[in-house]
DNA sequence: TACATCGGTGTAAACGCTTACACCGCGCCA
DNA sequence: TGGCGCGGTGTAAGCGTTTACACCGATGTA
């Protein structure tokens, strides 16, 4: 093994007492003395030993990342942006897949304890009981695009932080901009409604109408699962609606792709016959033919937000408050609503 | 704080080595006793402290992964094959991101010390003397898509473990495929010469021309750096080529979908007038128009490879024996080469 | 009966570090 | 001159574990 403290301290005709101090650059050390000390851990090769440490100073200067699926550009997009600002603070992150058994992550959370000074959790399934069973109080955690269940009490701080999507407001937004295309009606593929986010898609889509004075109907809003696959089933049923709507908008990008694929086999035309929209704005949103215009998420942005807020609620252990904060979408507008780019791209 | 493995001696009546025993499986505990200390630690919420544990081990279930850039497909692929190989081991991952500069990579290094049992590199660049001296030299590492500079010396063991794609493998095949439809000028679009990667691929391409008894032709090999916008310029130089060849076969897929623009652009149809194929296999390489034939690179299992490489010598401590690795690529044929499609996809 | 054996348990050292506390010598002020 | 404060340093306790070793009683064996 590497050298230890006590070796660096021999070399250099000191105590460890003062080795470590000049490590962290705590209490009063003699110039001489410290340059000594410096050079003694240069020739060693001195590192200090991180688990030593932390079992002294019970912190870790790690943080931990629990994901429900490591797969695909979200993922690595939302790590990307985590191990940014992790070091733009010099901490380590430690990643965790973990498939939605139950007992498989309440394992791997009790697995973190000593491990760990913090949590960001992703996982729209998980639910903050189990968390908080299964983890020390003290451990500050932040939700990442997941739902927290039960209202948001006032005046009662929340149960964890949360960094949500806007998705919402991206949805209206684009619902908006359909209209302002000239479309009255206007359908819209569904996710699953189980999922939060789909929940909010759907919401900001019917607002929207409202905002708009169109009345809602039931028959333009066609299910869907979040896949490509069920994305074209609903093209198909799309062109069997009468009258026909001349605009999508589906809740994702996959199922927009999926809807153009059974539109263009029908020989409708996009955007000419049909405007399509997506959300997500997924890498291959701009390669398809025609583009696909879509509903940003800064993806990055989230983590990064996310690794802050940890940050924040680290450092200042007692007074930190607890809150829900919310990332805002970007409208991407390409070929295939046939609208006109706005500055917004 | 949460318990310790003091409180649960104390509730359970016994000390904390009989406790440490049943928590190891290690040492004869009487069944009764071994009950009690099992609901006591049920009761107490307890889980043993990592870094304790780490401290007196000397290992810490941990493996770390460094990467040159968390960005894209490539890099949440290997991690995705890299946690799954560790969770089936029960290990964590800690992932580190670091820019190509050696100071920081430096850094990094050593601040993992006594956090990590052993290391996955990825990095076509950093190179091996300052991984060497940067860590103990009995932190096993595997190189993962890393060239290794120097001959790999025979009999004396190489420096580290590697695992490594089969470039050659995979540029030859697709080379021979494309011969196979007729073509007997195939061109070729170049990565960046510094790159490993790119240079096994050029090495397949002309080792494939050697054994077809074709003479391979310098212009024909045009220069690029992997970037769709390389690939773009080389398909207007493509064009200009005189006689003009009918297949390209680029060095990686974002250089043959900017290829396919140009060519697309001059009025050319692919496959009718010119057959693409590329490498990588990227997700997007199926949605374009037309569907590109590529060559597949399994990115989840380098990681898992790697890691279960890393695995055996974390294991074996002693008797293991460095060694490389390749790990095989499919041809995937699609449209854009207007060959049949093969059994291989 | 005496002694080795063995299951079951406790004691205490060690891992590498941080830090409270004590200590020493010095200069300074009253 | 005596005391105080202070820079500079060492001593040792303690963080939560694992584990070598010692111990004790019961059983088996000669």
């Amino acid at each position: 093994m590497s050298a230890s403290i006590k070796e660096v301290a021999l070399k250099a005709g000191v105590s460890i007492a003062t080795v470590s101090r000049v490590l962290n650059d705590k209490g009063p050390v003699a110039v001489e003395t410290r340059q000594r000390i410096l050079t003694a851990i240069e020739q060693l090769r001195y590192v200090p030993h991180g688990a030593a440490r932390s079992l002294i100073t019970n912190q870790t200067d790690t943080i931990g990342v629990l994901l429900p699926d490591l797969y695909g550009e979200f993922f690595s997009e939302v790590i990307r942006g985590i191990d940014l600002a992790a070091r733009r603070s010099g901490l380590h992150v430690l990643i965790s897949g973990f498939h939605s058994d139950r007992a498989e992550i309440e394992a791997v959370l009790r697995a973190l304890r000593g491990r760990v000074d913090g949590l960001i959790v992703l996982s729209p399934d998980v639910d903050a009981q189990s968390l908080r069973r299964n983890l020390p109080e003290t451990l500050p955690v932040v939700l990442l695009n997941t739902p927290v269940e039960g209202e948001p009490v006032a005046g009662d701080g929340a149960a964890f932080d949360a960094i949500n999507l806007d998705n919402h407001g991206g949805a209206f937004a684009m619902v908006r901009h359909l209209a302002g295309l000239g479309h009255r009606r206007i359908a819209f593929l569904r996710g699953p409604e189980e999922n939060a986010d789909a929940r909010e898609r759907l919401r900001g889509y019917r607002d929207a109408l409202l905002s708009l004075g169109i009345a809602g109907e039931e028959a333009l809003e066609l299910g869907g699962d979040f896949s490509e696959e069920s994305g074209y089933r609903a093209g198909q049923r799309l062109l069997a609606l009468e009258p026909r709507p001349a605009a999508v908008f589906a809740a994702n990008d996959s199922m927009a792709i999926g809807c153009l694929f059974a539109l263009r086999e029908a020989g409708v035309q996009v955007p000419g016959d049909f405007a399509l929209a997506g959300f997500d704005d997924i890498p291959i949103a701009r390669y398809i033919t025609p583009p696909l215009s879509s509903v940003h998420v800064p993806i990055a942005e989230l983590g990064t937000r996310a690794m802050e807020r940890l940050l924040h609620a680290v450092d200042s252990k007692n007074g930190h408050e607890r809150r829900q904060e919310t990332v805002a979408t970007t409208l991407v507008v390409r070929g295939s609503c046939g609208g006109a780019a706005t500055d917004l791209d």
